[in-house]
DNA sequence: TGTTAACCGAGACGGTACGTCTGGTCTTAGA
DNA sequence: TCTAAGACCAGACGTACCGTCTCGGTTAACA
């Protein structure tokens, strides 16, 4: 009785759609993730309260789907050949997405927000992290293969060594690594995991 | 026209104040740390809301001071002359900390809140990390001047390698490392910052 | 930025007012103006109090237009050509009100209220005082008219004359005015106002 | 335990006394008689809040007794031989005193507050009416003696006619009588008294 | 081309937590 | 022992959001 019947994804309405993400990304940008509220969200995308809920299932869940869709950070590595350039492309487009004006604040909003909710944590994972490692994965394994790692390099270790100091400056609002730093961390990280 | 008068610390009652701490920590663990409301905060340890207003500007600093005198993870480094064993033991006591039953669930709330609340993150940043790192800091310096890290070895980046880890995998929700997997990360960075 | 968008009458549930408005009038009889409370009222009438706020600006709006709906007391006369008949009918009306078991608390108790709250006094003056002063006036301008009052009888001090003893006994905790007091009141105002 | 023993007369301060009587009317006379509250009186008068609840069960008492001391009001008639002057006096000092600028708000709000608390209004009908009603049955008992009554004229529905219509007309917000109303109500109720 | 199902905007609803305020009690230290 | 100062508990206040719901109006697929 209480159970919505699915939602027909046919009929749906794209401009409803858009309205809803491109206002989620700018009261982001604009008053923070914390405060945006759906009500405040509907009423400035022109959108009905109900009709953000038929689609999503949370704020959080807009904000992700509006930031996946305006393709923050560049998926696919850029390969050129010099592991170090392109390890140093991809981190900074990383960092850059943090700092973008305009993506940065529901960026970081909504990875705090799926701290709290299990379920946006693990879209988050699926949706943003996921793609972007196994990208890192197949241009390491490459380096790997070509003699530019130890043959027993963890890559696993290596995602996080390089990573994750990204995600400890901002849980712990420190700022984030500059061009020179992430330099600094990638000849560190190679250094640990070179051939010999 | 905010009275707030400044309250008088000598007059502090040490019964509310412990059963606020304590109360906050037990309700962290049960419900998690967003389902804990200041209502049911004062409610269940007998409390006015007034009181803790009086005492602290919000939830998460109430958990935050609960946390710190919580004494979770050692401050100080128990030296044994072998870095790779006490920097073991130190970040073994950190992960610890976040999977312990009572307080992991209030620390890493206060540290989620803590990305929305500034003043929240600056306090988290001073009581919480700051000396820690400070022992880490000590800890470096003298495996430096032994000659067990290269003289040039960078200690901010040694931080950032060895501790960033947990709290990247803490946000996207990834296991906590274990043991092995945190030699793996010693191990690593130790290579990195070897001598020549 | 009081958002307060006028709310759509159109709109609103039947079922929230009434339950509002009937709840609101048993738990003056039960507890007394005083100790009702909006949030109490709100559980009790199964109501929340947004819903309250959005339609009344306080419990006493509420209690007022409870009374005004319940139709206490005779508002029209009931004239039967005996001048003094009608006004003890009138006059008892009035007693029976502020002592019926169900209206009798809330009416004494908004009344008291109004005498703080001047929107809520002019509210009372204006839904509940006004059109029975206009009925009353009526009638007295018939028996003036008929020859049973004097040509020159003041309307105004006929009103207060008649009408204010009930309010200084309410005011001053006298027991209310019985039949044979009233009648003693109207033969005396009548021997005041008649003619030559 | 919980008792708190009677304190002892004579060791109050008066000073302590007096500053809270004083206060207490200056401020219903600023911010009127609802928004005193006894935390701020307690702060303004110098004087500490359980000072304030030792010698008084509410804000309620303090004004009532800051009214009595005040000496409000002509308690004796001015006896002149005129009854209707004499009544005139009377009258016009109860009006004076609802709207003199310093007790008037006090008065009115102590009134209106003695409906909600039976205690304070027994207290108001005993320190602040019946002393002044005894008074005038006295002056009236005279009149009846003298034959300016009818020697049955009915006391109390003399007080009631006479005094009323100040008390209704501070219930329902209408302005309060001026010199030439009262004098009319004066005229009709002699007449309604006269002899034969 | 008319019917109809499901969308849509609007916004009222029951809940619930917020942070503030007031009332009345209790504790501490000083006179 | 009384006082000033003020911390304390209790709980109401009015506001803000949440996520659900009901209402007409509109749109698009099917008849």
């Amino acid at each position: 009785m209480t159970k919505t019947r699915a939602p027909n994804v046919q009929r749906r309405s794209d401009k409803s759609r858009q309205a809803t993400l491109d206002t989620a990304l700018d009261m982001c940008a604009e008053l923070g993730y914390r405060a945006v509220t759906v009500d405040a969200l509907a009423i400035r995308a022109g959108v009905s309260k109900a009709t953000i809920y038929r689609w999503w299932s949370s704020k959080g869940a807009v904000v992700l789907e509006a930031i996946d869709e305006a393709g923050i950070a560049p998926r696919e590595f850029v390969e050129t050949g010099d592991l170090a350039a392109d390890l140093r492309t991809q981190l900074t487009g990383i960092v850059n997405a943090f700092t973008d004006r305009r993506l940065g604040p529901a960026l970081r909003g909504v990875l705090a927000d799926g701290q709290f909710d299990p379920g946006l944590g693990r879209d988050i994972q699926q949706r943003l992290i996921a793609p972007r490692i196994a990208e890192f994965n197949n241009r390491m394994r490459k380096a790997r293969d070509n003699g530019e790692l130890a043959p027993d390099a963890d890559l696993e270790v290596a995602a996080d060594l390089l990573h994750a100091p990204i995600y400890r400056r901002l849980m712990l609002h420190y700022p984030l690594p500059d061009q020179s730093y992430l330099d600094k961390i990638i000849q560190h990280v190679l250094r640990a995991l070179a051939p010999i």
